[in-house]
RNA sequence: GCGGAGGGCCGGAUGGCCGCGGGCGGUUUCGACCGUUCGAGGAAAGUCCGGACUCCACAAGGCAACGGUGCCGGGUAACGCCCGGCGGGGGCAACCCCAGGGAAAGCGCCACAGAGAACAGACCGCCACGGUCCGCCGUGGUCAGGGUGAAACGGUGCGGUAAGAGCGCACCGCGGGACGGGCAACCGGACCGGCACGGCAAGCCCCACCGGGAGCAAUGCCGAAUAGGGAUCCCAUUGCGGGCCGGUCGGGCCUUCUUCGGGAGGUGGCGAUACCGCCGCAGGGCCGCCUUGGCCCCGGGAUCCGGGUUGGCAGCUAGAGGCGCGUGGGCAACCGCGGGUCAAGAGGAAUGGUCAUCGAACCGGGGGCGACCCCGGGGAACAGAAUCCGGCUUACAGGCCCUCCGCGCAU
């Protein structure tokens, strides 16, 4: 069931006006975090809230680790696990669009999945609310 | 055609782009990259039963307690599950439902109403006798009738009687039951008995059978930071008894040295036992209880080694396995044999995101006698593996298939 890969470099479509995203930084990776430490972290750190999403953010102390990390998480008030799984599935693509364009390294973030909302928004209106939100938390941290 | 009963299956589709987790192969600057392949459900859910597996506990027997199950037979690794049968209840039927052992082992409870409710009971009424102021009163008989109730010494009829009553009789019911059938639950039942023996065991209980505890956050390994356990040393130390094959002390003996005071070494068949050690008894505690039996026994300080929290690795997916096919046994559940095929293993948790096209339900409009057709809107139920199996229960938009029953129509 998996779709065959296009292989061909396609010429036709007009990506110029949006850029795709992980062409263009290559030394950057996204790493997943895992442990409970780095969410309580986070969480203690900047917030914002949006619409469809809360977002933390956290610099972190130097030699700590290298590369932008990022967690997802959903309570049991977003839905049963049906609707946790895909609320953080969209938050997990939305990341991949947007943190390596405007992501920083050496920061870690957290996004939080809403509920109904984070499954309902437009996913081009979740991705401008993950972007204006981290716009926000480097300023403040700046 | 209409209505109904039982069972099975499916439960959005196709494609583009971008991704994620595991296996295998290759490359590697050990960060990773490339290729290939596999990747959610009928309930993955609730975590309600039964197991596998792991750790802990475990000397034997008996007893008790606690929990569970509860018609009979079979199936199964096992079950509270499944199949077949029996009994009771519902339905015209297909078929469905039942917590379905024991009430002559015992205790308890049967409210209200009612005269009377479990070794019953006389309110009205009826009848007899006695009395009478002729209104009725008293004594006795009676459960047939009235009334109460969920339930009132069985029902109907005839006889009988003062009136009545299984008082007698017939039929029905009820109880017992020789005998017969069935592995059994149970079924049939000659004959006997005037009829006595109410219900509740999801109140306690009795009987039979089953059951150690905890769970993959089990458990094992590795590494790192903080408080508690074992070994060695030092200091403080339940009782009594035993010199006891240890130590220690004293003395004896042997060898040797000597400044003649004694010293060193050896021996252990003598004595002592404060101290250390040992043994026995007592005491206390633990092993559910008992019997036999077993285990343990106090505090502080210093120095070295093992367990709980966080992280990593293993456990971790091939097993009572699923699905077809053929064949044999069985009414069936299921079992045997042969051969084929399939097979996620994550771990803040992958199995997707997005876009396009198509699209079920449903809503609106139009057409047609009607089945239905056309146009527009709409955009898919319940729900996400978490060690693994067998079940049960619960949730579920809509659709498909098979078998059967009743009614109607036609032949």
């Amino acid at each position: 069931m998996v779709p065959p890969k296009a292989l061909a470099n396609d010429v036709s479509t007009s990506d110029a006006a949006v850029p795709s995203a992980a062409s263009i930084c290559p030394p950057v990776r996204l790493i997943v975090l895992k442990q409970r430490a780095n969410f309580l972290a986070a969480a203690r750190a900047g917030r914002q809230g949006t619409a469809s999403m809360g977002v933390q953010a956290r610099k972190r102390e130097a030699g700590e680790a290298v590369g932008i990390r990022v967690g997802f998480t959903c309570s049991k008030k977003v839905g049963n696990a049906v609707a946790r799984n895909r609320a953080k599935r969209r938050l997990r693509e939305a990341a991949r669009a947007v943190l390596p364009e405007i992501g920083l390294d050496g920061w870690d973030y957290v996004l939080i999945g809403r509920p109904k909302v984070t499954d309902q928004r437009p996913f081009e209106a979740l991705k401008s609310d993950l972007r204006q939100a981290i716009e926000r938390l480097h300023r403040g941290r700046g």
